[in-house]
DNA sequence: TCTAATACCTAAATCACTTAGGTAATAAGA
DNA sequence: TCTTATTACCTAAGTGATTTAGGTATTAGA
């Protein structure tokens, strides 16, 4: 049961920072990671995953790695330096949002 | 006005909990009272909020109440008691999503 | 054996929100 | 007094991230 709406804009900033903190991943791990540390709330489409990978790694904060795995591709992701600035900034202006957030709704959020 | 796209999915909630939390509105009161709440950094614009409203109300979850001011007109908007639990269902939902992100995040939130 | 899971991908459709208008009354300022 | 800013309502076309709905193909499990 993932929260459908609110996640909307959410989803650079995840992948930023999973890849911040994980190192390299390929994108289907990306998707079980997230499942994971959510609880299995929320559950990353490959249909807004992938071009998004695509856009990151265009907009330079993103490297990839080919890798075969037998007959498998398996494409691996790693921030570039300037990645991992963008996710360090992301992150905090997530915080930024949340804190404007528990003012306006006037809840405690901790 | 900085987290424009984190906003997104949000407009609802930050509707019907300021009216939940300051009773009786009107449109123009919400966006100012929001700016206020938030030090100026969510800037509701009237093309979102007017469409809102109309649907919360269509939906039933607020009631309005035209006024004449001299010649100018005020719709004041109410939390319907179908309206008041759903502002109480979309916080909770809020802080759900939040505590799901800062997991995911990594992030303490407090 | 055949279904589920792994693993990549694209593209049309959706829909909340932005942008860009419109009308009009009242307050403030030059 | 004229003009601009602010108050106050509204609609509709355009945008763009995400959903939905496909597609291909390999490997593990029942």
């Amino acid at each position: 049961m993932h929260s459908s709406e609110l996640l909307k804009g959410t989803l650079q900033t995840i992948v930023l920072k999973v890849l911040k903190d994980h190192g390299r991943m390929y994108g289907y791990e990306i998707t079980q990671r997230v499942k994971e540390l959510s609880l299995g709330s929320i559950l990353l489409t490959e249909g807004a995953l992938y071009p998004t990978l695509h856009r990151l790694e265009a907009e330079g904060l993103l490297k990839t790695e080919t890798v075969m795995l037998g007959k498998r591709i398996r494409k691996y992701y790693t921030l570039t330096p300037e990645g991992k600035s963008s996710a360090k900034e992301r992150v905090s202006e997530f915080v930024d949002f949340i804190k404007t957030m528990g003012n306006v709704l006037q809840v405690e959020m901790n």
